[in-house]
DNA sequence: AGCACGCCGACT
DNA sequence: GTCGGCGTGCTC
């Protein structure tokens, strides 16, 4: 009697709605996890058998799974975090897997390498290069083939006319791991008192179980030895270890600390690598030969099948929050998938997350405070210039008393930094004759001239023109004047002001990873006395000789009407002011504010930061805010205003009812239109406990379906409203 | 995500 | 008259 085929779903690595039915070929053993390729339509794509078929399907239309791979099946955790994922950010299961699945190249066999080694025949003739390569194999070990040439000094042709004689034989050696195991016992660190008590904290966490620790203390504080330790023990335990970087192209210096302490590298994932590396990653990852991990938010999807622990580093960086593609933000991802996976999780910082501190408090994370005998010389002394009566003058950006203490840094032979977070010469460009200012043709946002390059450039869409000579508008001649200071226009002043320092400026535009890599190392060395620079400067870099920090412009994130921006301008102001009097000397950081009675600033000035914190809190209590509220941005955007501004009034219109749900909008987005499509927004928020993703998904399937141009995007949990 | 199908503008 | 633009819809 003939046997019904098997029929599975399979997810496919396509944005549809749900998984697909595909028969299983006979001979072929497959099960939920089993990574397949299939056919769709024309061609062969990616997909993860799912388990049994949901819906019935025409035989008739039913195909053949193509190839089962023959590597491990997905943990379950990870088919239960892709399915969460999509749940939450309204995203395509399949689009979520493709995250999963990033190339096919990890999928086939590892290549292995070809060797050679001795035989026991002797070669009839003997030439000096053959000679070379005998005596190399004298201990007769297989050499692979790469390393063989290369120590006999010989070319291949050598090599092969050996083989040919019958004095060596080939084999093939399993590929090499990409890296070695990390040894968690290779430079055990010797911990201060503060830190071995942090640890201890940490590890009261059981290693089987789901668990969250907030590890709070001062940059340079010895966070990082700490939770080194906590990784060495989930890797004792047998377990796989991941750690989070927000930015890890600039962060050599941590890998180096990560050779030392586990005697050898991690295994790095990150945008910057080459598919062969990421393969290779990928594969161990999934087949165990790799243990722990260093890499971007990305790293959030490897298919780890025995993780034990997550560290997410300076977990408050905005870093974490991707917006390309699917949007999700790693913090909170990386707490579900420590939660699927029974995994600990360490969230490290010097100025938390306004939601994790609310965990904290509440009891759901442990808060670990690392206190160092360091931590009171770790941040300067802070002072604000009231720009509205100590500002600097016309023209100048540089407030007299910021100048002074430039130059009292200067003369003591320290270094001093200028920090304003905002790249090029000046925002904005206009004509003194007309009144025309330079706009992107294709966003609604001001041209930003970079002198350096002698462009006008869109920092929204990368739109450039050479800087004009005359107005493009009346056409007069020596009339466009810059208005507002960039950091080259910064730079402009300082060369002015601080002629004989030795001066640098920094700012993420101004070359390639590896030229910004070398200037830092060259701060770092005290090749310069006076640093300008945007946010770049104010990560992870430790620079002794600086003493005097200057913000120019405090207030520039306070600027929007954004729920977070009083959090992100108090970690911003932290961390830079933080660069300040490291290394025991005195540090000070000036504020150039408008506003210094602003919670921020004097949050900032008195070092009391749990004062912002239970400001921040409360405000947010009283608004229902995160974490005491959810929030759903709906961006509608379209080729014409009316189109977007019209489907998004009636969607609003289409608004299901729910108890506790408030709507806003449709109102246009702060950039308006960007790259030639106007944006509308509307929001939802919600209390704590309400299923915003569920109700934002049935709202939209309830809702005109979307055509032409009009787009519709979530963002569930939005960080900002741009 | 691709890829084909289909309906309107400017070319050999 | 056709080539080709990209909007629309489908893929087990």
């Amino acid at each position: 009697m003939e046997q019904r085929p098997d029929i599975v779903a399979v997810m496919v690595g396509v944005a549809v709605d749900g998984p697909y039915s595909y028969r299983v070929p006979a001979g072929m053993a497959v099960s939920r996890g089993s990574i397949v390729s299939v056919p769709l339509g024309p061609r062969l794509v990616l997909g993860v058998v799912w388990g049994a078929p949901k819906d019935m399907v025409a035989h008739n239309r039913l195909r053949d799974i193509a190839h089962a791979y023959d590597v491990p099946p997905l943990s379950e955790e990870l088919l239960k975090l892709v399915e969460w994922v999509a749940r939450y950010t309204l995203a395509a299961p399949g689009q979520v897997l493709r995250a999963v699945l990033r190339s096919t190249e990890a999928l086939d066999a590892p290549r292995p390498v070809l060797a050679f080694r001795r035989t026991r025949t002797e070669p009839d003739k003997l030439t000096p290069a053959r000679l070379r390569v005998l005596e190399v194999l004298m201990d007769d070990m297989a050499w692979p083939k790469a390393a063989l040439l290369e120590a006999a000094g010989v070319s291949a042709s050598v090599v092969e006319g050996l083989e040919r004689v019958g004095a060596i034989e080939r084999l093939e050696l399993p590929a090499p791991p990409i890296v070695e195991p990390p040894n968690p016992e290779a430079a055990v660190a010797t911990l201060s008192v503060g830190q071995q008590q942090a640890l201890e904290q940490i590890l009261a966490l059981d290693a089987q179980q789901f668990g969250v620790a907030l590890l709070d203390g001062v940059t340079g504080g010895g966070k990082t030895e700490v939770f080194f330790e906590a990784v060495a023990d989930t890797l004792r335990a047998g377990r796989q270890a991941l750690i989070l970087l927000p930015e890890i192209a600039l962060t050599n210096s941590f890998i180096s600390r990560f050779t030392k302490r586990f005697g050898t590298r991690p295994a790095e994932w990150h945008s910057d690598m080459t598919p062969v590396q990421r393969a290779k990653v990928w594969r161990g990852v999934l087949d165990g030969t790799v243990r722990a991990v260093v890499g971007a938010r990305s790293a959030l999807f490897l298919p780890f099948r025995e993780l034990g622990m997550l560290v997410l580093d300076e977990e408050h960086d905005g870093a974490y929050k991707q917006a390309d593609g699917i949007t999700y933000h790693a913090r909170d991802m990386a707490v579900v998938r420590a939660h699927l996976s029974n995994a600990r999780v360490i969230l490290s910082s010097a100025t938390p997350s306004v939601e994790t501190r609310n965990n904290a408090n509440g009891g759901r994370y442990a808060h670990v405070l690392l206190t160092s005998r360091y931590a009171e010389a770790a941040m300067p002394n802070i002072t604000t210039i009231d720009m509205r009566i100590d500002g600097p003058e016309k023209g100048s950006w540089i407030a007299p008393l910021l100048a002074r203490e430039v130059f009292g840094a200067l003369d003591r032979g320290e270094q001093a930094l200028l920090f304003l977070n905002r790249r090029g010469y000046a925002p904005l460009t206009l004509c003194r004759s007309c009144g025309h200012q330079y706009q992107c043709p294709d966003c609604s946002a001001w041209m930003v001239e970079h002198r350096f390059r002698g462009v006008l450039m869109c920092h929204h869409c990368g739109h450039e023109v050479r800087t004009p000579t005359v107005c493009g508008e009346c056409g007069a001649a020596d009339a466009l004047i810059a208005v507002g200071p960039g950091i080259e226009r910064v730079a402009e002043e300082a060369a002015a002001r601080f002629p004989d320092a030795r001066r640098v400026i920094l700012s993420s535009d101004m070359g390639s990873t590896a030229q910004l890599k070398e200037r830092l190392a060259e701060i770092e060395r005290g090749e310069f006395d006076l640093i300008i620079g945007t946010q770049l400067v104010s990560k992870g870099h430790h620079f002794e000789k600086l003493t005097v920090v200057g913000v120019l412009d405090a207030d520039l994130g306070l600027a929007h009407g954004d729920p977070r921006a009083a959090e992100k301008t108090f970690q911003i102001l932290t961390q830079v002011a933080g660069r300040a009097g490291r290394a025991s000397r005195n540090g000070k950081a000036f504020l150039q504010t408008y506003h210094p009675d602003h919670a921020v600033m004097r949050a900032m000035v008195s070092g009391d930061r749990e004062a912002f914190y239970a400001h921040e809190l409360a405000a947010r209590e009283s608004g229902g805010l995160p974490p005491f509220g959810r929030l759903a941005a709906l961006i509608i955007s379209a080729n014409e205003h009316d189109v977007a501004m019209g489907f998004a009034k009636k969607l609003l219109s289409a608004a299901p009812m729910a108890e506790g749900v408030r709507l806003f909008g449709p109102a246009d987005a702060p950039i308006a239109m960007v790259r030639g499509r106007y944006r509308v927004r509307l929001l939802a928020q919600s209390g704590k406990d309400f299923d915003l993703s569920g109700y934002v998904r049935f709202w939209l399937a309830s809702a005109d379906k979307v055509s032409g141009n009009l787009r519709v995007q979530v963002d569930i949990d939005p960080m900002s409203f741009m």
